[in-house]
DNA sequence: TACAAAATAGCACGAACGTTCGTGCTATTA
DNA sequence: TAATAGCACGAACGTTCGTGCTATTTTGTA
């Protein structure tokens, strides 16, 4: 068989396990509500990792697999048009309660900020990647012309994640659907006068 | 004595409690830590609150007495410069590691949602103290025509709060002091622009 | 200075945590 | 058919958690 049964059932753990820490972090993420959920017993699923750590590792690259179709675009589009398209999937993806309980990212970010260790080390690596992903689009518009602003890249990142950031937030504590408006309303503005057509 | 000793010691608790829980999270705060950091019993601490939400709740209103200040302004200055004090109050709050482990209610927020209680509910009424008191000022900003953009004050709010947030997150996640420059680029040019000085 | 009241310590509890271990199934291989 | 490897199980470990009792100490007052 292609696919053994431990990674079968490795896979249907992780699953629950983004869930689970989608909700309660990933230190509220236990051996006892993951075994649960999969009718599995505590050990077993502990076998599967051999660490807690391991576990939290193993499901942010999950989480990981999910997001990151996000970061992609088609290479037809113009390049402000991936820029805007990477946005608007990133949008949808926080919106999409895909993860019931937020972006995981997000969540583990706050959670681990002050504890140093492999876990938030891990953490900050798929971040950054994300980030860059942004950066490298905002670059590439600018550098065809398509964005007229001097703004260095950063900053523009730093702004446009800022509502992306805050959106999910406010929408978690509030379920609240609106905030995502009021964030697109934010990007496209900001994309409006970065591209020069709002004088 | 004016002041009983419970009064004081309770006070003195608190005061370790806002500083763990701004690193550990409200739930990481547990009474042995707190008891230890006191150099009590972990009952005695615990007989001052009777239960572990009305610790909870008794950090978060003294994290709101640390924090609420900035939200005053000198009466003399004009509607848009007290808005923008405010902003630089709340940015050297979150700036001042005041709080070792960031700003509590950020962190407290993303640790909650999704979690109903008392003590969610307590945070988010004061969180929204916080945000009705940035709306409010924004209001008076446009109402004297000091801010000349038709943008709904909400939106403002929201833009604003989102750059105060995303470098509160990005600062307490590396440590780099930078996302401070970049929050008050960004807060700058929207002033700027909304004043209509910008066209 | 003595005494009632208030504040703190001490102790034990049940539950949950991550982790380790030996064991029993159930396939695959010899 | 016999031997082996892969998985999952249940029990138990030591620790930490919040919480409930009962002493003991400390405090403010008469």
């Amino acid at each position: 068989m292609n696919t053994s049964k431990k990674q079968s059932t490795r896979a249907h753990i992780l699953e629950n396990a983004v869930r689970i820490a989608s909700v309660e972090g990933l230190q509220g993420l236990s051996l006892n509500s993951l075994a649960q959920s999969q009718r599995m017993s505590k050990s077993g699923v502990f076998a599967h990792f051999g660490s807690k750590e391991e576990l939290q590792i193993a499901t942010l690259d999950t989480a990981w697999t999910i997001f990151s179709p996000c970061l992609t675009a088609p290479p037809d589009l113009s390049a402000v048009q991936q820029l805007q398209h990477l946005i608007e999937q990133w949008l949808n993806y926080l919106e999409s309660d895909i993860f019931p309980g937020g972006c995981v990212f997000m969540s583990a970010s706050s959670e681990l900020d002050g504890k140093p260790g492999i876990v938030r080390d891990h953490l900050m690596q798929l971040v950054s990647r994300a980030v860059f992903v942004l950066i490298e689009r905002i670059r590439k518009a600018q550098d065809t012309q398509q964005l007229l602003t001097s703004l260095p890249a950063e900053q523009m990142a730093f702004e446009l994640h800022a509502f992306l950031l805050s959106a999910n937030l406010s929408y978690q504590l509030s379920r609240d659907k609106q905030y995502f408006l009021v964030a697109r309303n934010a990007i496209f503005r900001h994309f409006e006068e970065w591209k020069g057509l709002n004088p």
